[in-house]
DNA sequence: GCAAAAGTGTTGTCGGTACACCCATGC
DNA sequence: GCATGGGTGTACCGACAACACTTTTGC
């Protein structure tokens, strides 16, 4: 047996929702062996900081967004999983508003965003990954109130509505939604309108606490 | 800044429910820097398992359980967790049936069962690690049948109530628990029946199913 | 016969879901 | 004036919580 070095590295998921859409932020790769394929951002961990700490990091650097939520997720294991050498990955979930612009640096070949459910073929085991952060994205969005950095700061409840449609791949009763998420507290009325579109200006809100915290959003 | 390895390790909280309550396993370090302190058992990962494969074989190594429900929860981090050097590691999550009995390794100074609320001062991060685990567990008892774990392969539905109850932490009433139970399908009737005791016999009841499956038990 | 745990049913309340119409604006 | 999305109230139903007494056994 030859004895092989034990790294640990970090990637992270990257949701928005653009267009009624849950998107993912995938890098492509430029060298083998992946070359030309897509992969979630991601890095070797450096000695004086944690997982999250360097997940921040390598996702700065290789997408350019910075103060994002992020969270810990699963750690992978599979001994063959990196076929340059033993290596377990923490995989991590980031969420940005759909106004984030991605920019990677020289070392990839291109970075964009992806449908959630439909991305294309992945380097590493970064598929399951990515199907395990929608899972967990899916059941956060009930019990937390997440949902508030997919969205700027101020928005209306059609918009929150379609975030949570997106990502919950179901329509939504506008009636029960806005009574249930008003009930349990999770947004704040403005006072300001939305005007501007072709249609009836809508009432901004803004959320009421915008930190990670557990409220049972829906049932 | 002194180079510094970096490690893999896994520690496993490994709970018991027995006389209404909840209990975690606990070793006995022999040796500095901890000697003398309780700590989740636990060790470094081999080059060829994943943590999970890791977590079961430290775990039969130092508690001599085997075949257990086990699950990974999170990855600790902070650089300075372990005085012994730069080590990251993955916490997990077992459970046995109280019938389970400790042996550990000569590594070790003792083995035993504490309860899981008010444990003795803990080596490394184990404390948060314990902390989690429990914060866990709880949460998993709500909605999937990891209870079959917990128990022998037949048991009375007030066995039942009784390790739910030690879990939750609160008491529950016996009318709805058994309803509920009844109702998603958790158990059914073996026919049986518990005598020998000094009260009315209970009827015995099995798992629907006895592996890992999602669930709504509560609520 | 007594202590100890098992077993059983009903009622009230609350929360969730389903559902349709009018409103305000830009063009 | 028309197209588009915003905004609102009610009625039904199912699920959960609360609650007390009788039964069966070992000693």
């Amino acid at each position: 047996m030859t004895v092989r070095l034990l790294g640990v590295a970090v990637d992270v998921a990257v949701f928005t929702v653009r267009a009624s859409r849950l998107e993912v932020a995938l890098i492509r790769m430029k060298r083998a062996p992946f070359e030309g394929k897509w992969a979630l951002p991601g890095g070797r961990i450096q000695t004086e900081e944690t997982v999250e700490d360097a997940a921040q990091r390598e996702l700065t650097d290789k997408t350019g967004l910075a103060d994002v939520y992020l969270e810990q997720l699963y750690t992978f294991s599979e001994p063959d999983r990196d076929p340059q050498g033993r290596c377990v990955s923490v995989a991590h979930l980031a969420l940005v508003p759909a106004t984030a612009e991605l920019r990677t640096n020289d070392k990839y070949a291109g970075i964009d965003w992806f449908a959630a459910d439909r991305p294309p073929s992945l380097a590493f085991d970064h598929k399951a990954m990515l199907a395990y952060a929608v899972k967990r994205l899916r059941a956060k969005l009930e019990y937390t109130n997440v949902a508030y950095s997919l969205l700027a700061p101020t928005f209306t409840l059609g918009e929150l509505q379609r975030v949570y449609e997106a990502i919950l791949g179901q329509p939504l009763d506008p009636r029960n939604f806005q009574r249930r998420i008003q009930a349990v507290g999770l947004v704040l009325q403005t006072g300001e309108m939305r005007t501007g579109q072709a249609n009836r200006p809508a009432r901004l809100f803004r959320f009421a606490v915008r930190r990670p915290v557990e409220i049972a959003v829906l049932t």
